[in-house]
DNA sequence: GATGAATGAGTCTTCATTCAT
DNA sequence: AATGAATGAAGACTCATTCAT
């Protein structure tokens, strides 16, 4: 009985202080002071550094979460029998629920062997979506994985300062144009080669 | 002579901190530290603060430049004699001289008057870019100006740590997506209420 | 027959924080964490806290106990017939079982009444031991009590950093050179007025 | 003749920062907080961490001097035509001018390349010193350098707290014991095998 | 006018102490 | 009475800004 109550109270704690340490790292940015997650979370320091050791080690936490949403998405997307429909949907999950909108700092911090698991399963169901939409035509034939998991990356980084309903508005609005952009057959043919996971590798460094 | 010998001097200095000061922004990211501008310029600190007094004005002047590069962009548009041209030329260019690249900090630091009137003009003539590609029929008629002037703030928002080829690379391949979802007509429509001017008002505040 | 059980527990649990505490600060220092000591005794924070108010109570009572065990070595030195053994084993002894360890903390924390009742006792017994070798023409002449209590003090200072074999051999062997420097008649005169303990005082302030 | 003033100045600084961290060191232990040292040379903390970028590197620099200091006091001894009064003169040297009171650092701290090479000069020294004494018969033969390196840091541990003019002038009472204690033909012969360097190697871990 | 050392407030992190369970 | 999570003050270190030379 207490040993739930502690446990379910630990866990309430490390999910307040996550939400606050989203919504403080999107809207400060990255160097926001620690101090400031502790506050918004409404705990001491000392709470937060108990959960996580470091601050890297609360962003890293923050990246794992984002990257399993991201797998989440591409597993509903891969749920939804439509070729095409279910590759938007997953882009516009992604996007819409900001789980690439930590994916900017995934160069500034140490990536975890996790992270790189949880990455790897992602790009490989990215992967099956965008094959599933170009056997089906439906997608333009010469855009990649890559080039869809970066179009997410672009889309999912947040504008500086206090979120404002605008900005997600407007970004749906682009959304619907890159997405129509993505469409077969494609106006304009692609410059340059088609980019591949070999050739971007360091995205992130190499895995450890 | 001295005069203009000293004012060139001065000059010079003003250009080798700016460009020093774009260099690290862009490389070291917005908190690096203003000591290294001074060191990348091979000034003093003294000097980089006699010319501008706080590490914030700094970045206004930069921004401003960069708007001032936009300006530029939309008038290379529109002296483009075809409509649709003018204003892919005008995105590519934005994006690509990354005169968008500080966007982001516009949000963390104060917005001058000069920078409203430099973002007027800007605004001003995309908003005639644009306009010309409607009549012409090229551009998707649910796009308004304040799309396309989002559009390149998001494709400008620069991936944090060092930037690589790779990155500028895809991102040529992701703006041609994104141009030909731009194209009339438009595969699917544009979600919500087109937004205005007036109605995003709050991106960087009111002017002042 | 309850309370009792609860006194012997209360017992064990005093001794194991003891010895956790002796662990502890000598192989990591007086700036170990308090938890550091709970975790090594295998009690929760708050018990160590209920036995012990402050950190400082902890190492007053760790003293207290190193004091002590002054007294006893002094005791079974003067149970020792020859009175030149008899000193030296109460030097070997006060050293060797690191009875003087603590004493570097004299000068940090506090000192209580207790502390000073038992170092009296202490100094007394020394007293006793220093005189009989004195009588006994065993001990050089110019040699007072308070150098053999400092000649202790000294030697008991341990080295920082985790303690190695090398190190307690070693002292033996200074310790052994140390002890024929005291024999009579002793080569060189001492510098110097011969120091009381009304002159040294200070040593660790006035007691309370 | 400006740059002349600032290197006497600078220098004078570097002095002042010595002197007081020397003095918070060894009177406060080496966990006094930074902003003491700062405090007492009467200068910034960012003054103090222009120069010495870590605490740490303070310290190396301070033991380095310490050593130094040992080394000029070996070959003062080497300059004594005695050879006991050479020793004598040395270890004196060495435990008056504190040479050696940082000596218990050396476990905590990294040992940097120039404080190696220091150190083996100052064993080096030190080993001719004691060899000349054996072949002049006024050392005690059992007596190896490292025992006498070792009596030097041992009587170097500092008492806690403010140094007391009682504490010198005990110390040089007991210094004199330990070395009527160290002269030929010595009473008891020293227990265990004589240390060697090799034997007691990791004192300050391996070399870099 | 230029230089770069000095300043000190602000950030991350640790740990003595308290307190709800 | 025991537990261990929560608190927050304090310490190491950084960097925007000032100022003596």
């Amino acid at each position: 009985m207490t040993t739930r109550g502690r446990q379910a109270e630990a866990a309430r704690n490390d999910l307040r202080l996550l939400r606050a340490a989203h919504e403080v790292f999107t809207t400060q940015g990255f160097d926001a002071p620690v101090s400031a997650i502790a506050k918004q979370a409404g705990v001491g320091m000392g709470s937060l550094y108990r959960r996580y050791r470091t601050k890297e080690e609360l962003l890293q936490r923050l990246c794992l979460i984002a990257m399993e949403r991201g797998v989440e998405a591409a597993e509903a997307g891969l749920a939804e029998p439509d070729p095409w429909e279910g590759l938007a949907l997953y882009i516009r999950t992604c996007v819409g629920n900001r789980s690439g909108a930590l994916a900017p700092v995934a160069g500034t911090i140490e990536v975890t062997a996790e992270m790189w698991g949880t990455a790897r399963r992602a790009d490989e169901a990215a992967e099956r979506l965008v094959a599933r939409a170009h056997e089906a035509g439906v997608l333009r034939s010469d855009v990649t994985t890559l080039d869809v998991s970066l179009l997410i990356e672009q889309f999912s980084r947040p504008a500086p300062g206090p979120p404002a309903p605008q900005h997600e508005h407007v970004k749906q609005r682009l959304l619907v144009i890159a997405l129509d952009g993505l469409r077969a057959p494609g106006a304009t043919a692609l410059p340059g080669e088609p980019p591949t996971m070999e050739w971007y590798q360091g995205r992130w460094g190499t895995p450890p």
